[in-house]
RNA sequence: GCUCAUAUAGCUCAGUAGGUAGAGCACUUCCUUGGUAAGGAAGAGGUCACCGGUUCAAAUCCGGUUAUGAGCUCCA
């Protein structure tokens, strides 16, 4: 009897009887069997140390491939666990999955993990890897490994197997007294984990992720190849750290926060001016692309966020105050239900539509305490927000020219990824199937139209509408939610807008709401993570650091001053009896993009010397010039 | 809101075993007018987040509150 197998280069490797990964990898290497983490068996991962059926395609599969590093991160969860289980005995584990960059494992006991518990642990891993315990896959009866469970006392574990699909099979992981529900496959000992790993944190996750389920302990870990690729890794946290929008953010002079205005930012003079000109921009794009800016009430009665239905949903993230005469106002969390009163005053006609209107003005929300994060979680914060009222044929061109402009907006900020993601009727809906249809199919026909890819999120819609959801990808690779276009069907008919159609019928609107930027505190964060606080000199709120080598200069550093500040161009002038590397060093670390170096040499031909953030370079032109340059390069984008 | 951790000078951080605090940078003054990421000297600056407890004595130990961080939940 002959079994072959075919190899990824197409050749057929024979054997008499049916052979393991293990087996194949040694008939074309020793190097390879000794790699050999787990086999792909017609594309599935398998155990290296199972029988293959014969007539399959494999191939082996060691450290360097990513299927071997994902292998590599989930046995690391497992030898965590088994770890977890021998120094703290009565510990329930519930699921170890492998995530970015790492894993973690939820872990159910009375007593929380301590900092040293991390260390301890961490360093009974890697006695368990030094142990190289065989690590091998057994198919159970799901009954007997209900009962199994229960009787280790592993009630979690008891649930997750009652809840698999009745045609799954049962399959536990044995390494040595560990024992553990889990799909596999798994690397064939614990020594294959080698020492790339590190447990990073502890923090609590609730189980199946419901915050009314009991809270767990979840432990973090990251995992690497080894111990090179985990400092690398290691070292790029401790970089990504040094973007902290609020570290870099008080280095620039932007913002501060304290105690008294949870939530809220104190802008500083340069903060705000950099506020101002995120809005500014935003502003005028919105101008040239049909959008009128209104402003509405900062509170408004309770009764009208009852009516719009955002009461029943978001009531207690409400700010409320009340009124000499008892009546609750609500601080606006946002503007739509505003935004339809000033459409429904005076009747409008389908001539009319659509209608675009947009606010900027300042919105509170009362976020949950734990999930305030400096500009990227606020509790007060403006948005680029805006309405479009339309009827449905017109939301197939509003939502193609709102992507077109979405695009070129990231585009000025230098962010050219953008993944968008379609989410569709969710179970609990408003509106027909018919106007779902028509919502979606419109939706979908304008995002193709403009040539964006886009995944589909099924059932994550609106309960009133088909979504888009658009996320930027960052310097450093991160992916940002920012834009969002939703369509509305539920709010026109709630807050009773109508329009006068073609035939004198009276109709609903459609409500389309959207944003590009979203907060625009956040995405000044991410703006300034992304770029490391090197703003682009049109949004950046100090271009120019003007700085004197010696005083003797300092009546024609106020005239080139003047002349940028003549020109429109922010600057800040560094008359200060300090060297020049100092006042080079201190307007660098601050952020500012240009520097003018102003000497005895410089004044007497009426030049300057240019010094650019990030460059060690100095260029000498003419101040004419200077300015005329920089005045071009610190103009907003159109 | 939940879990854990943290809170010392404007910033970054020390503070050993409970005995009322220290460095560097920043700030002020003086000297220095120096050519591209820190020139020199002196000085000032802290109710150790807040409230309470233990103790002869608390930055230090204990409890509570607030804020912050990480994660979870949430995100109109």
């Amino acid at each position: 009897m002959s079994i072959s197998y075919r190899l990824p280069d197409g050749a057929d490797m024979i054997f008499d009887a049916p052979a393991s990964g293990l087996d194949i990898a040694a008939r074309i290497s020793k190097k390879l069997a000794k790699q050999a983490l787990a086999i792909k068996v017609d594309g599935k991962l398998t155990d290296i140390y199972l029988t293959i059926p014969g007539g399959t395609t494999v191939e082996i599969i060691t450290r360097e491939h990513e299927d071997g590093l994902e292998l590599i991160r989930h046995d690391a969860a497992h030898i965590m666990a088994e770890a977890v289980q021998e120094l703290f005995p009565g510990t329930q584990v519930t699921i170890g999955p492998t995530i970015e960059n790492g894993f973690y494992y939820d872990f159910h006991r009375e007593q929380p993990f301590t900092p040293e518990d991390l260390k301890a642990i961490e360093k009974r891993m890697q006695e368990i890897v030094r142990r190289n315990e065989d690590i091998r896959r057994e198919v159970w009866d799901r009954d007997e490994a209900i009962r199994f469970f229960l009787e280790q006392g592993e009630t979690f574990k008891a649930e997750i197997i009652g809840d698999l699909p009745a045609g799954e099979e049962v399959s536990l992981y044995r390494q040595g007294n560990f024992i553990d529900l889990c799909r596999g496959p798994h690397l064939p000992a614990t020594s294959k984990l080698g020492d790339g790993f590190k447990l990073t944190k502890v923090a609590g996750a609730y189980w199946r992720g419901d915050s009314n389920n009991p809270q767990l302990q979840r432990i973090y870990g990251t995992a690497w190849r080894d111990k090179n690729e985990l400092a690398a890794y290691l070292k790029q946290i401790e970089e990504a750290e040094k973007r902290d929008h609020r570290k870099l953010g008080r280095e620039m002079g932007l913002f501060h926060q304290q105690e008294e205005a949870v939530g809220s930012m104190f802008w500083h003079p340069r903060g705000w001016r950099l506020r101002r000109t995120l809005e500014n921009y935003i502003r005028g794009k919105m101008e040239r692309n049909g959008y009128q800016e209104v402003s509405t009430p900062q509170m408004m009665d309770r009764k009208l966020w009852e009516a719009s239905g955002h009461w029943d949903k978001y009531g207690d993230d409400m700010f409320t105050v009340c009124t000499h005469d008892h009546r609750d106002m609500a601080i606006k969390p946002m503007n739509c239900p505003g935004h339809v009163q000033i459409f429904n005053q005076g009747l409008k006609s389908y001539r009319d539509l659509p209608i675009r209107l947009g606010e900027f003005t300042t919105l509170f929300r009362n976020e949950a305490h734990g999930a305030l994060h400096g500009l990227m979680r606020a509790r007060t914060f403006g948005q680029d927000d805006a309405h479009i009222f339309c009827t449905e044929d017109q939301i197939n061109e509003e939502t193609a020219n709102f992507i077109t402009m979405l695009r070129e907006v990231y585009a000025d900020f230098g962010f050219h990824d953008v993944q968008v993601k379609f989410s569709d009727r969710p179970e609990n809906r408003a509106g027909s199937n018919e106007t779902w249809d028509k919502a979606e199919g419109a939706l979908k026909a304008a995002v193709e139209s403009v040539g964006l890819e886009y995944t589909l999120n099924p059932g994550e819609g609106a309960f009133y509408g088909p979504k888009l959801e658009f996320a930027l990808r960052d310097a450093i690779g991160r992916d940002w939610q920012c834009g969002t276009l939703q369509v509305d069907f539920v709010l026109p008919e709630r807050l009773d807008a109508e329009y006068v159609a073609e035939d004198s019928s009276r109709r609903r609107p459609v409500m389309l709401h959207r944003a590009v930027l979203g907060s625009l505190e956040r995405f000044l964060g991410i703006v300034i993570e992304s770029t490391a606080g090197h703003l682009p000199l049109w949004l950046t709120p100090l271009p120019v650091a003007i700085c004197t080598i010696t005083n003797a200069v300092d009546g024609y550093a106020q005239e080139v001053d003047a002349a940028l500040k003549a020109a429109g161009v922010e600057t800040t002038l560094d008359l200060r009896n300090e060297k020049i590397g100092y006042k080079v060093r201190e307007h660098s670390s601050s952020k500012v993009p240009v520097i003018f170096v102003l000497g005895e040499q410089e004044a007497s031909e009426r030049k300057v010397a240019i010094r650019r953030l990030g460059s060690r370079d100095t260029e000498v032109i003419g101040l004419d010039e200077a300015v005329a340059q920089l005045a071009a390069a610190t103009r907003l984008p159109v």
